[in-house]
DNA sequence: TGCAAAATAGCACGATCGTTCTATTTTGTG
DNA sequence: CACAAAATAGAACGATCGTGCTATTTTGCA
């Protein structure tokens, strides 16, 4: 079956052109984007259960059933975090590193972006982790959008994975989806072991662990690529 | 620093020689014990957090006060649940996989006895790794206990691959920390893709992740040992 | 078998939760 | 400016939470 594109952002929240009698809106959407933030903000903190409707209100300097309009649901805000956070992750992992050149560019650009979304992001959690862990026994469409932004996530690392055997540039046997699992696991030590156990060494062991496994399943001559990850230009944000 | 054995198990709860007028007590602890049994269950699959007096009240048929009267407070309740956790992840990772030969088939034995109790028990989650999540931000005593208890797991994982090296098992120059830490990685994305994202391939794909490493750090013949840990007799249970 | 102590139950408290319903204010446009 | 729709506020609901108090039952030993 053909693996879809990692999903474009939407281009901007379509000014409601809802049925009959609708006039177009714009305050609504805004504080709702900026409830969302609040939202997203606490959430990488506390988990998408601990979210409340008040607390929420209460950093907003809202109501609490002005802040609920928004939603209409709790499960409804929680979904509409992990739409964020899907979207702010596309933003400063995946996109960044479409710019490098398919393969193993591609690839340590992928890793070192999400190693810098979830290592020096230290303040915050990461939702896609602590969601998996809150939603792994408790089905419902919360668990649905997390587990479907997450595949989708996982099959863009796993396609670049693909790319680089493609290019030549990894062994001939060597097994993809066995490399993107061993990848996954780098970065949620990373996050455990740094952000849990608060030892400050986990980043230098997941870059390592990620040589290391670039060591051996890429061709035998283990070259450090000039447009490696590292020293690619970055905006100074 | 010496690095204190993993501690044994309490030989059994030392009947109440508290104070002056006391009585030698049984009861009490008994159901105390079935109380700590069911929180370990619940929690397992809805985490510490999730934890609540009252359904724990309503499984264990008693009255809510009547169960908390046991332990004092929630905390108090949580400390128990961990305590237990750790006692049996001890039980069925820790002691068996030290009737092993020091070396390779010790770190062997260590990692199928850990792949067992996360993987195989599927049904149930790990609160080393769901609690990891809830209280990475959260400080105080049950965060405490948790740490403490991940850390000493960690150690005894730590000194077996240690011991391999000594064994001359190992290649001169193998980082001990970083073979640790990319074996964390393992269980924590074995934990992640089969739990979450309901992956079955992920427990191979641990178990091949685990033969990488060894066959990167081992010496450079890859003996799997006859001793190993897949073929090593296990009870039946 | 009595009796003190331990174990458990019953009840109520303040707090917070998500949600609903009904005002009131704010917004955007004719 | 007026007016309708959208956005927000206010108050209340039932439920559940952890916890403290006071009875009542159960236990284990003299």
């Amino acid at each position: 079956m053909p693996v879809s594109e990692f999903p474009a952002k939407p281009l901007t929240a379509r000014r409601g052109q809802i049925s009959g009698g609708g006039r177009a809106l714009q305050k609504g959407q805004q504080t709702k984007q900026s409830i969302v933030d609040a939202a997203l903000g606490l959430a990488a903190q506390i988990g998408l259960e601990g979210l409340s409707i008040g607390v929420l209100a209460e950093v907003t300097q809202m109501s609490k059933s002005g802040v609920f309009a928004h939603f209409g649901s709790r499960e409804e805000l929680q979904i509409s975090v992990i739409r964020e956070y899907y979207a702010r992750f596309s933003d400063e992992v995946f996109f960044p590193a479409m710019e490098e050149a398919r393969g193993l560019p591609r690839v340590r650009a992928l890793f070192a972006n999400w190693m810098k979304r979830v290592a020096v992001e230290l303040q915050s959690g990461c939702i896609f982790i602590s969601g998996a862990v809150e939603f792994d026994d408790r089905p419902g469409p919360v668990r649905d959008a997390l587990a479907g932004s997450v595949n989708v996530w996982l099959q863009a690392l796993y396609r670049a994975v693909v790319q680089a055997k493609q290019e030549g540039q990894l062994q001939a046997d060597a097994d993809e989806q066995q490399m993107a699992f061993e990848i996954h696991g780098l970065i949620l030590a990373l996050h455990y072991e740094a952000r849990f156990l608060k030892n400050p060494s986990s980043i230098a062991r997941a870059n390592k662990g990620f040589e290391n496994i670039l060591a051996r399943y890429g061709k035998t001559a283990v070259t450090e690529s000039p447009v490696s990850a590292k020293s690619k230009p970055r905006s100074k944000e």
